[in-house]
DNA sequence: AAAGTTACATACTTATTGGTATGCCGCAAG
DNA sequence: CTTGCGGCATACCAATAAGTATGTAACTTT
């Protein structure tokens, strides 16, 4: 059964975003679900392989979805824009916050140590950036945005604030400190309309 | 001798920047600098306690001088807040962006483990916060900002734009990448100016 | 129905790794 | 000059945790 291999994954997912990787127990972890090693060790080889299949299966499209929205969109470019950006605090509960960005702890605890991690998380931060990155490109070409701005850069900097802001609001365990930093975010990406 | 001590701490500090608390050996760290586990636990009683003291002795200093020029500016405020960020992209080297800002790196890691890395973490991002805040309510008063947002608000974006740089400069082992995000953090602080 | 394979459970192993117990040396006070 | 203490070095310890070896029930394939 597949499932049992998805559960595993899912309930070590759920514990690396709240204690990291490399405090995460994996076998205790499994142990609540009434599984046990042998388990874990049928359907990933070690733990690394674990963490390399959350980031692949889990982050990665999750990561990827906010997004698509945005980088699809063929008009409201700039209204899809915000909305996204309020997504991101509407949807978050306190804790949320508090776990931080599941994508931004991994890795800055991981990709300094391990090269897999190191590869697999670049590639889901530059295709977040690639997405916003045509979503303003676009949003430009249809008139939605200004053009004097670099959409390369703003899409790094749009990244930035929000991975940002999540790391301040953990360090502070304050969603309105994640709050301010967004809604400072979002009254700016304002004022890229046309 | 205060000298061992000093040194323990700034080299485990170096370790512990680059490859994350939890992975640093403290006693591989000192045994490079000729010096044994006997010292080490001479000076710490444990390995969390290394980590509190680089945090009080290292990383506070070092981050809140950062910002102190701004916050005890009396005028030119604009100009003062701009070199701020213009120092960031100046004085960091391409090894700098790829191991990340130490403050950061270990609120990730640490803070949601250990009450007393939260804690004191927290209060160094307190501290910067207040700082770039009193030199923009500063700055607003004294006329060299615009007055039509909120310090505290726009404290915290700017802490967390900083912040997310590092963050995805140290995913993509890029500075020019980090570079583009204070880049146009720098061109939007312009705009605060009256 | 025999043989093999999948999907696990249990018990064991082994390498760390943080931390301790102890001892020694030099220096300063009494 | 001897006693005590700060400043270490050495050797040892115990817990942990990733990983392995082995077993076995169910299910598939031939």
């Amino acid at each position: 059964m597949e499932d049992t291999r998805y559960k595993i994954l899912l309930e070590n997912f759920r514990a690396i975003h709240r204690q990291g990787f490399q405090s995460t127990r994996t076998d205790k972890v499994v142990a609540e679900l009434g599984i046990t090693k042998g388990a874990f060790y049928h359907y990933f080889p070690t733990k690394n392989d674990l963490g390399y299949a959350i980031v692949d299966e889990i982050l990665c499209p999750m990561y990827t979805g906010i997004w698509v929205a945005f980088e699809q969109a063929e008009s409201n470019h700039a209204v899809i824009l915000e909305d996204t950006l309020k997504k991101y605090v509407h949807l978050l509960t306190d804790q949320d916050v508090q776990y931080g960005c599941a994508l931004n702890n991994l890795t800055q605890e991981m990709a300094p140590i391990d090269a897999g991690f190191q590869a697999r998380l670049k590639k889901v931060i530059l295709s977040m950036h690639r997405s916003i990155e045509e979503g303003l490109k676009n949003g430009q070409i249809a008139g939605a945005f200004r053009t004097d701005f670099n959409p390369t850069q703003m899409a790094f900097f749009i990244l930035s604030t929000i991975e940002g802001a999540f790391s301040v609001g953990k360090a502070t365990r304050s969603k309105v400190i994640f709050e301010m930093g967004l809604m400072q975010l979002l009254e700016f990406v304002k004022t890229l309309r046309r």
